[in-house]
DNA sequence: AACCATACTTAAGTATCTTATGCATAAGAA
DNA sequence: TTCTTATGCATAAGATACTTAAGTATGGTT
């Protein structure tokens, strides 16, 4: 996912984030997003990015729909009701992290 | 460390920040020292813990140093020099990581 | 006597990710 | 026209970082 290891934990806050604003995207699709709005810096692997897919909808929090474009499969995922609302939980999260961290690495503005 | 699964993999940046702001601390001080700066919000694990000094010195980026207070064990570690140097470039990964996501969470700032 | 705080250790299990491989279609370059 | 790159999905094996849990030991509190 990248050479720093503090994405880890982040993928499924990025993918829920991704469709609230995307409303449906199709994997491929969120790897060349997130390469795009990270200009390059941060590169989701297929081999994390199907997985958390899968599983996130076997968790309820989002739906499938597939489709053919050009003679190629692609799966559309999009937020269910309480995929949008584990995505406001997740990004609270985030922002929560962010603030332990920054209080904890500049003890200064605390 | 937290419910929150975003803290995997920011432990080694916590314990290398701290010690380079109070020069030697040992294990427990710094599940304490964590608690309190956080209000209770994380609260690192000791098996979680111990493992990351033990791994942590075996890089070189600590030394040890052992006491004997009120008859019971302490074991305090401080920084060496490669470790000062890890530990800048860590809060640089941290800072890059934090701008990351705000950028992939809140585009609108792009 | 029981419990909690202090202090360190380590083993087993879990979750998340990397690395690698595989399948399939289409477009562009050599 | 063959090879590479891009598109698009899937999954298994291994690495890593953590949780959970148990163990050892001292000392103060109820």
């Amino acid at each position: 996912m990248s050479n720093s290891k503090l994405y880890k934990g982040s993928l499924n806050t990025i993918i829920l984030k991704l469709l609230s604003e995307n409303g449906k995207m199709y994997g491929y699709e969120i790897t060349q997003k997130v390469k795009d709005l990270t200009k390059g810096e941060l590169n989701i692997t297929e081999g994390a990015l199907y997985p958390a897919l899968h599983k996130l909808e076997a968790e309820g929090l989002l739906d499938v729909e597939i489709a053919k474009v050009d003679n190629r499969l692609r799966k559309y995922y999009k937020l269910t009701e309480s995929g949008t609302k584990e995505t406001v939980s997740k990004l609270q999260e985030l922002a929560e992290y962010i603030k332990t961290m920054q209080n904890l690495v500049n003890p200064k503005l605390a």
